[in-house]
Formats: structure tokens, C-alpha cells, sequence
DNA sequence: CTGCTTCCATACGCTTCAGTATGGGGGTTA
DNA sequence: TAACCCCCATACTGAAGCGTATGGAAGCAG
């Protein structure tokens, strides 16, 4: 029909859309609605555009879910990797990755997302992964510390189950955010019950 | 058609269907695979029955849903009154609290899948009120233990915090569950950390 | 026996979304 | 300019699920 409004662009100079467009799209819907919501048809009229356009760039929605997870987790990995580069001590490397959580506000809000599947066969593993890497590396840290490797797991996974259930509760809108001062204190009480205070 | 397949019962005094029974069935299946499987024709499916049973009893999906969650939510403060009847030191009650955590599977169930859910208008209050009264109700324990008010919530908090992010952390299978050797030693840790070691 | 209420079966229309089929516009290449 | 390929639009089919309409069986009241 009309022809002249198809001229529209999101990002000033892309005519056509990429595999990796997709993906960041579904990646904010996952973020913003969960899992649950992410649909061809739906995410295509967020884009401004029609289901043929999809289904040339992906053979379904279960193969666009899986590309987006796995650009996920990349991410996710390469943000660790970063962490570990920075070869301060234990503690203050610990510290530091505590406040850090407290930013990247998509990648958590993807992996919250991701919490509520976690029987799902494509979201199961990814954040099995991911989670896993993530205490590895806490774990890594205590250990530097002078913990033994059960005791440094142990520590690990209340350190790193207080980051996901504080994610859950911030969801719940029943703790403060961040920029509330409340919140600041609120981590520096985890810092130093959890971490400054090792025997 | 045939009508001479009619006389089926699952109990079998029962003869007609409560509303009772289908808010227990609906939390079963919340328990078991999340909110978003709570599908009427599903639901009347495995109890045997038709559709045409439920919207006798309930206007819709959504009030249903509502009762289900009116009746969790009626139980789960019932436990912590009785909770809070037996009248120990508040340490001992503490950690008591803690170790029952680790049973009521099913409850515990339930509000996981409503945290997958936190933003939905029937979900989120329900939600936020049993969250905060479990809250305020460790908070209230530190207090007697010695603590000011801000920093028994915190620490309140940061228990409560432990406690949503083990039961993500073992939806996904990284940590071990009740039963293993390893999940005792666990939870003394966390005992030993957040609560037996106040100053 | 009649009539009324309770509880459920069956059949229908409506909506949303997955996936397919097909065609066309626009740029590139020869 | 003619052929071709990339990218997308449009128009289907089919599956699920919600909610409605209506009828029927079984029990109880009188």
C-alpha cells in the first residue's frame, strides 16, 4: 500500500536488519518482560517491521532465543575475565565485584529473567554455566584469602546467593535501589559480614 | 454422544468439585511449572473434568488465580504466627527458622514462581506483603538480639537475601539439596555466619 | 411425578502466536 | 537492460487457550 513510510530507521544509517539486531532486541524484551514474552510477532512490531523479516534470519523463535542466550553469556564471560585481569588483592577484588553488580543493570535484569526457566532445556544450561563461573570466581577469591577450597565454596555461594536473592527482592520493590543511600549501606554491611570480616 | 463415560472419579467420595480443589490443583501446578502454565483447559485436564466445571465455580482465570494466592498467602503467615508463638531466645528461633525453611517444599515452591512474576498486579502485592512480613519478622529477632533497628533489617535482609537466592540456586542443580551431607554443612555455615556470630 | 437447583459436558466464536508460502521491490552484476 | 539475490510484506493454516451459550444428568423438595 503506501510505500513512501517505509524510510524509517531506529539507528540513523541501517536499511536492513541483522541477525545481531534481533538478538539485542529480544535481549531487552527478556529484560523488560521475561522470557515468557518473547514472541516473533510481537517483537517484530517492536521493530517496526513484519514476521517475513524474522523468519529469513532465523529458522525460528527457538534458534533466535538460543543465539541471543549465547551472546548472553559471552558477555557475561568476558566481563569475569575483565574482573580477574585486575590483579588487586582478594578482598579488594571482592569488594570491587560486589559494588560492581550493582551496575550493569540489563545483564542482571536478563539473568533474573532467566531464573524464573530454570527447567527450560535452551536456558537451563546457559545459566547453569553462568552461575557456576560466577561462584568459581568468587570461590577462587576466598581461597586467596586463606579459606580451604569447602569453606571457600561455602562462602561463595552465600555471598553470590545474598547478589541474586537481593535481585529478586529489588524486584519486589521491598529494598531500596541503588542511588538510595540506604543501599550503599546496605553493601557495605554485606562487605563487611561477608568479606572484610574472614578470620 | 456417549454419555455412559461420565461416572469417573478421581477420589473416590467425591462426587463434585469445590473451589477448594481447584486452587490447590492451581497451586500444585504454580509449584510445579510456574504461573504461566496456569491454563484452565490444562488445569481441568488433569483433574479429569471439563471446562465447563470451572467457569461454573469461578468467573475466569484471573480469580482464580487470586484465590489461589489469597489461600497460599493465608498459610504462609498461619506458619509464621506459630512461629512466632513458641516463645525460645531469639537466636534459638532464628536458627529454627532457618532450618524449616529447608522443608514446606511446596510453599517454597509457589514463591519462587511467583518471584519469576513480581510485576504482575495479582502477583506483586500478594508477594510483597509475604515477603516483607518474613522480613520483618527476622528483623524483629536481631532486635531482641541486641541490634538497632536499622541494622537488624539489614541484617535481616541479608539472611532473607541467602535464603531466595538458595532456592534459585537450586532450581538450577549448583548447589546441593536437602538431603546431601553437603547441604548441612551449608546451612550451619550460614547459621554460624549471619546469625550465631553477633557481636 | 414435577419442578428446581447444582454441577458438568459440548460446541462455538474470538484472539494470539508459530510457521509456511509466495511474491515483490531494490540494488548489484554482467 | 536483463537476470539475480537479498530482504521484507502479505496472506494463509493450524494449534492453544479464554470465555460464552446451552443443554443435560442427578439430586432434592413439594
Amino acid at each position: 500500500m503506501i510505500k513512501a513510510a517505509t524510510a524509517r530507521k531506529t539507528t540513523p544509517d541501517r536499511v536492513s536488519l541483522t541477525p545481531e539486531d534481533w538478538e539485542k532486541a529480544a535481549l531487552s524484551l527478556i529484560a523488560d518482560k521475561g522470557v515468557a514474552a518473547l514472541a516473533v510477532e510481537p517483537l517484530a512490531r517492536s521493530l517496526q517491521i513484519t514476521k517475513g523479516s524474522f523468519y529469513w534470519h532465523f529458522p525460528g523463535r527457538d534458534e533466535l532465543l538460543s543465539s541471543a542466550l549465547k551472546r548472553w553469556e559471552q558477555q557475561d564471560a568476558d566481563h569475569l575475565e575483565r574482573s580477574l585481569a585486575a590483579d588487586e588483592n582478594p578482598a579488594e577484588r571482592l569488594a570491587r565485584f560486589v559494588w560492581r553488580t550493582t551496575r550493569q543493570t540489563l545483564t542482571h535484569r536478563v539473568y533474573l529473567a532467566l531464573c524464573a526457566l530454570p527447567d527450560d532445556a535452551r536456558i537451563g544450561p546457559v545459566l547453569k554455566r553462568v552461575t557456576a563461573r560466577r561462584i568459581q570466581y568468587l570461590a577462587a577469591a576466598f581461597e586467596e584469602l586463606g579459606l580451604d577450597t569447602e569453606a571457600a565454596r561455602r562462602r561463595a555461594t552465600l555471598v553470590y546467593s545474598g547478589y541474586v536473592g537481593y535481585l529478586q527482592l529489588q524486584a519486589q520493590k521491598v529494598v531500596p535501589e541503588r542511588g538510595d543511600p540506604a543501599f550503599d549501606a546496605y553493601v557495605e554491611h554485606v562487605i563487611e559480614s561477608l568479606i572484610t570480616s574472614m578470620p
